[in-house]
DNA sequence: AACGGGAGTTGATCCGGATCAACTCCCGAG
DNA sequence: CTCGGGAGTTGATCCGGATCAACTCCCGTT
């Protein structure tokens, strides 16, 4: 089966690994590290915690979450199997937000003490880290872009379509998925409100390009989807 | 003079290379650079161009724009001295936006394969690169949560500090300065139109927090302005 | 089986900022 | 000096999404 692939140039929304150009297999054999399991809804690690490790997402799903000082919130990211968790907060000495598992994950634990002392050996660790890095960077540049751009159903094709396309990637279905997030959490993501989700997702349904029943999505027409996701910048 | 520090934990926009770790004085004994000077107007590169060389901002301000294929464009910041640019374009061989001279400025163009091979030779540089990166997409996080949860008066006010800011760490005045872009640039970058950013501005001036004649700022009461920007998230 | 509660849906209304439309002001070119 | 045009300001109106308010539905408990 083919990839769904979109038209125009969509970036992904997070950055895998594989992608960027640090291999699963480089960081085995480079670091050691710890399985740890997480089952829903637990935390990861919490904004303000001490830094001790990052994170290699083996299995699950994990959102990332950014909050200020005054209660303001934002869910930053939602993390699939390949994905690093934590590298932006090196250098902080802390981390930058939380990081909560949506269903039971399994995380590859690498200690900071040895991912900076491998990094020092291999010189084609840390600049993996570089790449990996500057994809995000790039990915976060390319999602502001289209948050400030796009009005709501195009944000919600768009994360649909990115969903699907990572699943994909990962050997599941581009098409036929269950979400692991709630609508207020898509919400965040997408800086809408739940309400706006919904309705987004249901005016999606009516024009017969999905089809929804509560967390389950079935993409019907991909291609007119993908044209929705990126056509003329409707502002908001 | 002290510095009128925000009591908030507000970051700065951009990542000035002091605080991140790569100390000009390690960027020019570690690798060759040429000084450049671009004209008011002219770009320093372009989006698609292959990616040659990263660049130092020594003198003057220069934006940087990120434009989708379907004309939808953002500016995604505003680069005083002390900043590095294009860096995040690294591992993507082409630069991923456009770098415009709103004023006349020097650069310092490090070419990348002299980036890359110091990098190779001095691991202290690879790691500095490492950390500038990650502060980077701190950076952008926290961006990404103001503008998605800020009003436009918020927003404006954050820019407005934040300038002050960056301007006082050069040793300029943090409370009176002249804007280098136009209000539409501002808009850009903050998710607004133009008239927005004006409206913004002047009821701010009636308010008696700011003086304003075109370009020129004098920001009047840099404490009250600070709790504007940071209080209640009026969302959007 | 009844209950309770979180998640999702749908409708009505409101509002912040976008959009459209004149203006003024300043600056640079001839 | 005059002229032209880009930048900024201000007002009027519109609209997308926020907000408020019922609902329904599903699933897990007791």
């Amino acid at each position: 089966m083919l990839a769904t692939r979109t038209l125009n140039s969509v970036r992904t929304l997070a950055q895998p690994l594989i992608a960027a150009g640090i291999s699963q297999e480089l960081l085995q054999r480079s670091v050691a590290f710890a399985r740890r399991r997480i089952s829903a809804g637990q935390a990861l690690y919490r904004a303000g915690q001490v830094l001790r490790a990052v994170y290699f997402v083996n299995a699950g799903c994990i959102k990332s979450v950014l909050a200020s000082s005054d209660g303001r919130e934002r869910v930053t990211g939602f993390h699939l199997r390949g994905e690093l968790l934590a590298l932006e907060s090196i250098g902080a000495g802390t981390h930058e937000g939380d990081a909560l598992a949506l269903e039971d994950s399994e995380v590859w634990e690498i200690a900071m003490c040895d991912l900076m002392s491998a990094a020092a050996r291999q010189p084609e660790l840390q600049a993996a880290m570089t790449l990996q890095l500057s994809a995000q960077v790039r990915a976060e540049r390319q999602w502001l872009l289209s948050v400030g751009t796009l009005g709501a159903e195009q944000r919600v094709a768009t994360l649909l379509l990115d969903l699907g396309r990572r699943l994909h990637a990962l050997g599941f279905s581009a098409t036929h998925f269950v979400l692991r997030m709630t609508r207020a959490e898509i919400g965040s993501f997408l800086n809408l409100q739940l309400e706006t989700v919904t309705r987004a997702i249901s005016h999606l349904r009516e024009r017969g390009l999905l089809d929804v029943t509560r967390r389950e999505i079935r993409i019907l027409d991909a291609q007119a989807l993908s044209e929705l996701a990126s056509s003329g910048a409707t502002a908001h």
